[in-house]
DNA sequence: ATGAAAGCGCTAACAC
DNA sequence: GTGTTAGCGCTTTCAT
């Protein structure tokens, strides 16, 4: 391995100036730089990052942690953070905590966070405890939609005015019995799910139809198969259901198999709208209508956040809002269909 | 910050002892260790793995460099890696590298590979020059299909068989021209595309089909939005298809877009099958006949590789070939169909 | 414009 | 079982 000293003595000058030429600070001859660039080439030198980062702090990374990578939210999420990152020659790293407090908590860790200049946070399995306990003294964003304390700065969705668009959508093109798949009464501490089924429920309600309990489908991992599979298990249940407002597309996904595989007919007999807008959601067939929580917006503010918090570390935490809106696609009828029969 | 010698003077032991007790070590008395212990949760002392990490050199980290987040295997990859590394005690860190040739390559600079204790690569940017050049003190696994010199240790699946089961099945079921989506023929440096090209080209010539090149259809991204393009415009091209092997899932899924805006029916009047078996694979309407690769095995085999090197950095090299399967589904065709007319 | 000294927080190696 | 010493490779500070 090939140190800075290495380089130094090679170039006959001094650590001290190899590690100027190396920061493009400006206090070094022009001839000294060159010598010393070459140098650098000629032993093909690195830097040692490790070494850089226990002395002066600064890693030059962003870690992003979420829940699961194999959710396609998070895999859409870490691209479009990696992109926007890397023209402010950031760089990103993402963890997954794995959905369970246990795991979420150790990637929380003093020690794991200390490896980054700041953290956006997608925590799903904490709760408001969890975070209060946490003091790093490296800055975080927090992505997502549990209730957090008031220090953290924060970016969320209109999750209960995004939850409420799609299901007034619903009635609107007819349907009388709406689902919500992955919905969650009240919990304990509120969460995506518990926010969505929300605005479900206030939709019904505006609309004059009192929301059934048993329209409520809940779901523990959201992923498309449990999705699917619940489906089956309502309908063979005997549930009556004309519309299903999915929380997640990706839950909508699952709806759509589970639906085909009962014989029902997406949007004819029953009709369905997602939440989040999903790359792949437009190339559903048919095309999944939806909620767009406007992606670009949301990591543009998380990543003012983070760099406000990075230039002064007492900024006053901010919490951003991201407005959403609906997509009209395939699955949920045109205006002026007619109820069906069934 | 609290420093492990704040833990030692706290406690009246030296740093080495809380270093002792810290890593577990047996050379510690009872009630000493006790003591640490409690110092340590009293003064909410986490150790610092960037200094650890300089001084002892190892991590704990392995790290991922896939080319995109958002292709949905590169996420179950990476889920399936974090699981599988979380009871070795091991933790998973991914990075993106953009599928640029300059990105994968700064992605790979000594600098950054030296954070890991292991690095696996799904490189797909880089050529045999370029790995040439690397020579870095990181075990590394190469995870894919290029190329790639002899010294590195490597897994990948059996792409050639692969795609020739696949275009074998989709003639066995009736098509007769197939095309194949994503496909390269004998690109400058082979890779994914061109293997699987191959396969599909070498299953029609058994069949007595002659590949026409007409039949070839490249992509660039491999995105689900190109490929439901590539197709729309093939179509519209009068290019005549009655079946598609699609080189990915993600493609295949646009294919079948591609074709539905086309209206065409799957798998009545063109017959699709992918490669990979994503997780959503199995729950599109139609389900989605595709090559599986045994992602378990290839996980396993990989981690194992990387645990050689890492017990004997002089290990010699080993390429896994992970055996393939085909998964038949809605997208083909039952056995003894008819050909269509069209 | 260049360099010497000090030290970031930890652990390897060796004493006792 | 516990402590002392040295030093990982870099940057901060201060001197020249």
């Amino acid at each position: 391995m090939v140190t800075m000293s290495d380089v130094a003595r090679a170039a006959g000058v001094s650590v001290m100036t190899v590690s100027n030429v190396l920061n493009g600070r400006s206090n070094v001859g022009a001839d000294t730089r060159l010598r010393v660039l070459e140098v650098v080439e000629e032993l093909g030198y690195e830097i040692n990052l490790t070494a850089r980062r226990l002395r002066s702090g600064r890693t030059g990374t962003i870690g992003l942690i979420v829940p699961q990578f194999d959710l396609h939210y998070y895999g859409e999420l870490a691209s479009r953070i990696s992109e926007a990152l890397a023209p402010e020659g950031m760089h990103l790293v993402v963890e997954q905590s794995g959905a369970s407090r246990e795991r979420e908590l150790s990637a929380l860790s003093l020690a794991r966070l200390q490896q980054y200049d700041g953290v956006l946070l997608s925590a799903v399995g904490l709760d408001m405890a969890d975070l209060d306990r946490i003091h790093p003294d490296v800055p975080i964003v927090l992505l997502g939609e549990q209730a957090v304390p008031e220090r953290y700065h924060r970016v969320r969705m209109s999750n209960v005015a995004g939850a409420r668009l799609a299901t007034e959508h619903l009635i609107d093109r007819g349907a009388r019995r709406v689902a919500v798949l992955g919905g969650k009464l009240s919990a304990a501490h509120p969460e995506m799910a518990t926010y969505r089924a929300d605005g479900w429920s206030r939709a019904l309600e505006e609309a004059g139809l009192p929301p059934d309990p048993g329209l409520v489908i809940p779901l523990r991992t959201y992923s498309i198969a449990e999705a699917r599979g619940a489906i089956a298990d309502a309908l063979a249940g005997g549930t009556e259901i004309d519309g299903i407002f999915a929380v997640t597309d990706e839950v909508a996904i699952g709806a759509l198999a589970g639906l085909h595989d009962a014989g029902l007919r997406v949007p004819d007999d029953v009709q369905l709208a997602g939440f989040d807008n999903l790359g792949i959601s437009e190339h559903l067939v048919p095309g999944l209508t939806t909620i767009d929580p406007d992606h670009a917006a949301m990591v543009t503010a998380a990543l003012r956040l983070l760099r406000r918090q990075l230039e002064d570390r007492t900024a006053e935490p901010e919490h951003v809002v991201s407005d959403v809106r609906l997509i009209v696609r395939g699955t949920t009828r045109a205006h002026g269909d007619s109820v069906p029969s069934a």
